[in-house]
RNA sequence: GCGGGCGUGGCGGAAUUGGUAGACGCGCCGGAUUUAGGUUCCGGUGGCGAGAGUCGUGGGGGUUCGAGUCCCUCCGCCCGCACCA
């Protein structure tokens, strides 16, 4: 019986010691037991880590020690997503240089994250910004040139004008920039493209296979994919309307079954035509700047409501020369999609509806739903986009749409227009390529030269890496590598002459789109991978991560993957087979009667008769408790990993941050939360210590206590591993607690001395519990597998091995229902027949007495489930 | 508008996937130990009822011997995408 506290701050270092020591995370490339790559998403050098890097961290780790005991070669390494804007704003604001902010960063975040105990092997550790590692993304970048994988175009960009800088797509939310949140402006500018377009529909396949993707993260991508099967048709122009003699008009539509439904044809703003006929016609030159005007933020595009101008030019209809429709410009059609020209059907299109009722074009139904009279429908404000029956569309009618669509695909495809098909075939994706080129310094440099006679010229290969200058300066705004000048200029490493250097750097989404690989053979000179290692590795089993990867980070993964097969780095496609997406961690907020933001390391929680209240530590002036948030700077409901584990330890943050709530949701962290799990720390102590005294016994059989105790011991580790399996820590949590208060129990039961058989089921379930504890709170787990007596490390313990025979009952206690309602129990032994059930089932008083004398009509047995009997 | 998810005690959540609703934790109530306790231990804790019971998984309906779980419908909340032709 021992009275000593678990002491987490003397034990959690002298552990972590013993580790590094023996080096028992450091994984081996020719370690010949089957391989396990757990990976959660590496971290920002922001500073210092946040709670939600210790839940996301936690959770790897579990998976890594879970795994490793388990027999596998588990690759768990960790690294740093360190080129990006911040480095560039610190410099700019306290005057130092983006490296020394960073990796000073690094050097801070790295011992936190040592603090809390994680089985990471730290000998492959890498940073994005270290030439080491961006040395062969440039190399990448040359062999992705060569293989046609990239494209140098000009293009309608998103500008960041705070920033200073392109972003992608992917990176414009709500019409503003991912970082600055500055509205986004459109401007021309020439940009490397990674070509992801191109594989599209390979993106859009494989996920299908993904099946340990979450659903969501898979419907979202399909939808960024975003694939739509239509028709390209050629309208004929009214010659006696066009500007300059053009012929004809492309449009693309995913409806031909409407065509008949057509009442006018739109043009996006900057279509060549709309230019051709703005040229001679100011007003709508004026309406065109309008519309540029409106364009340059996106949301703007999203509010605007729907405006055209009538160019005076007419389309022939595909299949009647005497129907001519006007062609308008329109503000809601995109360039950028499609041909940036459309048909519109008001009837069965909500937007073209809307449009047609701002101009007066009318609207005639070409689709009716099944039940209704066709002379009787009309569409007036709703678009109807239903199935139903083709009317008022000639050959068509009578049809399906799905049918109507396939025959007008067919005519359209062997009519002719100036020689060719008026119609085709058209997949069409919403997937943009992927702009990587951004106007500043601390990034990836892209690795070619511009000379005015030989053009856009690589670095030659030999020349790698190119290395960003240290001596740069911030005080002005824009890329200092534009005024480098003994950087820029350089000879053209094909004619010799002068020439320039590319000063655009990379995206910082390309870093983190193959850190997985590199982490496979970091110690690599050569090449960015070793391709047999990587395969031998890839893909990561396990990915942990945040939401907000879903589209971004993932998307472009899976697209370099591929790009590296093709180049030959690696020959896998898919770069993670398994995906988990791990939930914020909340907190409430607090404000005090001046409504400012106040931190909880301020406060103090008061509960009196149920009612929490607050008060301002320093004043006891009293404190709002507003809602529950997630942890950010602004709203100050942040609680600092370090003052947790400097006054908890890491384990109480690590065992609290997986107890409760499921992974995937947000856990809301709580003081009494915390202070719960830290008290079962110590209450797992004195259980392993009450333990530990009794004598060592090796009985000949077990009593029923003992048997009962083992059971329980087995069940738990049983459950333990399907849950961890499938990530549900918070389950783990409760059969932890289950089985410790089981023990708690037997102990507690015992008046005398302990019998030798309940003392060997005591210490056999004392070892198992402290095995299903590892994974969570190694630290505790050592300290305690010590206090049993063993000499091994619980680092390094195989996992338990279950006994299945332990958790089949000999007899079994099966729930009676009559008519659905729980009545009684019942007792049979496992194998009983359904007869012998019944019978024991009919013979019970609750069951008689329930029956009230109406006679049985059915027995249902359900084999080790439950009986009910229906009278 | 389109797509996805969710709704269970005072709170976070379990429920073997159609089979005893509320595991486990937090909180709360009572008792014991303690000079004291923001320690530890024991007991209790969905509502109503003295009790046998009875009601109960957002509301209503359905399928079934049996529904938190399946189907229909309505309500509420959350997330993602959004003029994509």
């Amino acid at each position: 019986m021992t009275s000593e506290r678990y002491n987490a701050r003397e034990a959690e270092p002298k552990w972590r010691g013993v580790w590094e020591q023996k080096g028992l995370f450091d994984t081996r490339n020719d370690d010949p037991r089957p391989k396990y790559y757990v990976l959660e998403m590496f971290p920002y050098p922001s500073g210092r880590i946040h709670m939600g890097h210790v839940r996301n961290y936690a959770m790897g780790d579990v998976v890594a020690r879970y795994k490793r005991a388990r027999g596998f070669n588990v690759l768990h390494p960790m690294g740093w997503d360190a080129f990006g804007m911040p480095a560039e704003n610190a410099a700019m604001a306290n005057k130092t240089h983006p490296a020394a902010w960073t990796y000073a960063n690094i050097a801070t975040m790295r011992d936190q994250l040592k603090s809390m105990g994680l089985s990471l092997d730290w000998k492959r550790e890498i940073a994005t910004c270290d030439p080491s590692y961006y040395k062969h993304q440039q190399r990448m970048f040359l062999d992705f040139l060569e293989a046609g994988l990239i494209d140098r175009k000009t293009a309608k960009v998103n500008w960041d004008p705070v920033d200073r800088t392109v972003l992608a797509n992917e990176q414009v939310i709500d019409g503003r920039g991912w970082r600055s949140g500055a509205l986004v402006e459109q401007r021309e500018l020439t940009q490397w493209f990674f070509k992801i377009s191109d594989h599209a529909q390979d993106l859009l396949d494989a996920l299908d296979g993904l099946d340990r993707w979450p659903e969501k993260v898979r419907t979202m991508q399909k939808n960024w994919i975003g694939r739509s099967e239509g028709l390209k048709v050629r309208f004929a122009l009214d010659p006696a309307t066009v500007p300059g003699g053009e012929g004809e008009l492309e449009i693309y539509t995913t409806r031909p079954d409407t065509l008949f439904g057509a009442k006018f044809m739109a043009l996006a703003p900057d279509h060549p035509l709309a230019r051709a006929a703005a040229a001679k016609n100011p007003a709508l030159a004026a309406f065109i700047d309008e519309c540029k005007r409106m364009g340059t933020a996106q949301e703007a595009i999203d509010r605007a409501e729907k405006k055209g101008f009538d160019t005076g030019i007419r389309a022939v209809h595909p299949f009647d020369p005497s129907w001519t429709l006007p062609v308008y410009v329109a503000n809601f059609i995109l360039m950028d999609y499609g041909t940036g020209a459309i048909f519109g059907c008001p009837a069965h299109d909500q937007r073209d509806l809307d449009f047609v009722n701002a101009y007066g074009l009318g609207v005639r139904p070409v689709v009716c739903p099944e039940g209704t009279e066709p002379s009787t429908f009309t569409v007036t404000d709703v678009a109807y986009d239903g199935e139903g029956r083709m009317i008022n569309s000639r050959f068509l009618d009578g049809m399906t749409p799905a049918e109507a669509r396939e025959e007008v695909a067919k005519r359209l495809e062997t009519e002719t227009l100036n020689g060719r098909p008026v119609g085709e075939r058209k997949v069409n994706f919403r997937l943009r390529d992927w702009g990587i080129s951004r106007q500043r310094y601390w990034g990836c440099p892209i690795p070619v030269i511009h000379c005015d006679a030989c053009g856009v010229v690589p670095v030659p290969k030999s020349d790698l890496p190119v290395k960003l200058p240290d001596d740069v300066t911030f005080d002005v705004p824009g890329n200092p590598l534009d005024r480098h000048p003994s950087w820029r200029n350089v000879p053209c490493p094909r004619c010799a002459k002068p020439a320039r250097r590319e000063t655009d750097t990379m995206d910082t989404f390309v870093d983190s789109s193959w850190y997985f690989a590199r982490f496979t053979d970091p110690w690599n000179e050569a090449d960015p991978t070793d391709p047999a290692t990587a395969d031998a590795w890839l893909p990561v089993d396990q990915y942990i991560g945040g939401i907000e990867h879903a589209i971004l980070h993932l998307l472009y993964s899976r697209f370099f993957m591929r790009a590296m097969r093709r180049t030959g780095h690696a020959g896998i496609d898919e770069p993670f087979a398994g995906l988990f997406t791990q939930g914020m961690v909340v907190h409430e907020t607090y404000r005090t009667a001046d409504g400012s933001w106040v931190s909880p390391a301020e406060i103090r929680i008061l509960s009196e008769g149920g009612e929490r209240r607050a008060q301002l530590l320093a004043t006891g002036e009293p404190v709002t408790i507003g809602s529950i948030e997630k942890m950010s700077k602004s709203k100050r409901n942040t609680v600092d990993p370090d003052d947790i584990i400097g006054s908890y330890g890491a384990d109480t943050a690590r065992w609290f941050m997986l107890s409760d709530s499921p992974p995937e949701r947000d856990v809301i962290w709580t003081e009494e939360g915390v202070q719960g799990a830290a008290r079962f720390t110590q209450r797992m102590w004195r259980l392993v210590n009450d333990i530990a005294v009794l004598p060592r016994a090796a009985p000949a059989a077990y009593g029923p206590a003992a048997l009962a105790m083992r059971k329980a011991a087995h069940r738990a580790l049983i459950r333990t591993e399907e849950d961890v399996e499938r990530l549900r820590f918070n389950r783990c949590v409760a059969h932890v607690y289950e089985l410790a208060n089981a023990l708690q129990a037997a102990i507690g039961a015992q008046e005398t001395a302990c019998p030798d058989d309940l003392a060997a089921a005591l210490r056999e379930a004392a070892d198992i519990l402290v095995a299903i504890v590892a994974p969570i709170m190694p630290h505790l787990a050592e300290e305690c597998r010590s206090a049993l007596g063993h000499a091994t490390l619980a680092a390094e313990t195989p996992w338990p091995v279950a006994d299945r025979s332990l958790v089949v009952e000999d007899e079994i206690t099966l729930p009676v229902q009559v008519n659905g309602k729980k009545r009684a129990d019942v007792t049979v032994a496992r194998d009983a027949d359904s007869a012998s059930i019944e019978a024991a089932v009919l013979a019970l008083d609750a069951v008689r007495k329930a029956l009230e004398d109406r006679p049985v009509r059915k027995i249902i047995v359900v084999p080790q489930r439950i009986v009910n009997v229906v009278g």
